[in-house]
DNA sequence: CGAACCCTTGATGGCGATCAAACGCCGTGG
DNA sequence: CCACGGCGTTTGATCGCCATCAAGGGTTCG
């Protein structure tokens, strides 16, 4: 791939700051690669081949162990995936597949493990991004664990809210037997659990949630106090 | 501190592989302090002022949000914390208390983040222990969602006696009560999880757990086939 | 138009939380 | 030295959240 030809990839924390020829050379060696719905990109126990970057469609991340599954992660463009595996050389933990029909980056480990010893601006930000997703997982593991379905659900729409451009809708990406597994419930109790919430201040159509009373959903919901 | 005061330390993977001077400049700059059982050293919340290093004692690592209250992680020495919050410069996600009179080593958060910039191996040294400690996380919150409590604890114990020296043989760390709390569960439901184990293999004595036939506590338990 | 498939709603059951009480351990004070 | 009280653990009883099973409505796609 050549380095002009999605910019918003060099935008990228992860890419940001980095020496411009370096970056160049990450590229020139990474492929654009377009993808069906429904693909798998790779499998738990896999050894990690590539850094992914999608850049366009939609993509999760899932555990499956024992006959059991679970979805980690929605991966929405354009974000950088599976960084971990890659800079320790170790197996994926989790599955990867297209949700939608997708573009992704494919950047080979061991070059941008090479490039990572090199550039120390993106060793800095890989650095920086690993401590962030860690963080992301500290919350999600203390949700797990603390809080009951209906409030997940609702901590979840007040996050998606406040990262999403129109102020007090959602547009959910995915099926909601997605979000379902997200979430950590069956898809029937995300329909309870979407139904609790009505007298919480939440209206639901299809896909496309309204909070009408913020305050009564983050009573309900009690959010972390700690800012993302 | 002086540098050859508490070798252990700079034979950890975070310090080990860094430039001498640098290190000696590290451990000038930060101090050893000696702590009482059930000591708050850090709260949720708090701006991250210190990583810290566990040199003696114990240490539990806990979330407590709107009445709740969850440990994330029990802290053996020697092993640093927190270091994620240090590195972005962000708040703390987690309270931490001493469970045992403890000695935990104390580096000031901007000389580390300022050692960090200068030397590529410590750089890398904490990219690797980010990217270790995330894909611990996206283990725990996997099993927190797929499994349910007995199989936590089956494979808790086969963990521990993995990386204890006694084979079988695993001494828990600290009260059953914060075993369960790490567990995801009540200190009565983890009495009753043993109860379950003990069809499965494992006996209890106090805090001495001794796992009799491996094989059947692995067919309950399910253990992750990937290793850590 | 029919066949999947997803979402929803209802009925039932199981895992785990909560409440309650008894036991054992340990440190204190009489 | 022993009695007592506090605390953690264990065991039992009950309750509630959520999974499972089942069925019906809506949508999409062949």
């Amino acid at each position: 791939m050549r380095s002009g030809e999605k910019p918003e990839i060099a935008r990228l924390p992860l890419f940001r700051d980095m020496d411009d020829t370096l970056r160049e050379r990450v590229f020139s060696g990474s492929f654009l690669q377009v993808f069906p719905p429904q693909l798998v990109l790779f499998e738990l126990g896999q050894r990690a081949d590539f850094l992914h970057v999608l850049v366009d469609g939609l993509v999760e991340l899932s555990v499956n162990s024992g006959g059991r599954d679970t979805t980690m992660r929605i991966v929405e463009p354009v974000t950088s995936f599976i960084l971990a595996a890659v800079v320790n050389d170790l197996p994926y933990l989790m599955t990867a597949r297209t949700l939608e029909p997708s573009r992704v980056l494919l950047v080979p480990a061991a070059l941008i493990r090479e490039v990572i010893r090199q550039d120390a601006a993106l060793m800095q930000a890989t650095m920086r991004e690993l401590a962030l997703a860690y963080r992301d997982l500290v919350r999600a593991l203390a949700d797990m664990k603390m809080r009951q379905s209906a409030e997940r659900l609702g901590n979840y729409l007040l996050q998606q809210e406040s990262q999403q451009t129109a102020a007090g809708t959602i547009h959910l990406k995915g099926e909601k037997r997605l979000l379902a597994s997200l979430l950590g419930m069956t898809p029937e109790n995300l329909s309870r659990a979407f139904s609790t919430l009505a007298s919480h201040g939440v209206r639901v159509n299809g896909g496309k949630i309204t909070i009408i009373d913020r305050d009564a959903l983050c009573e309900f919901s009690r959010p972390d106090p700690i800012p993302v």
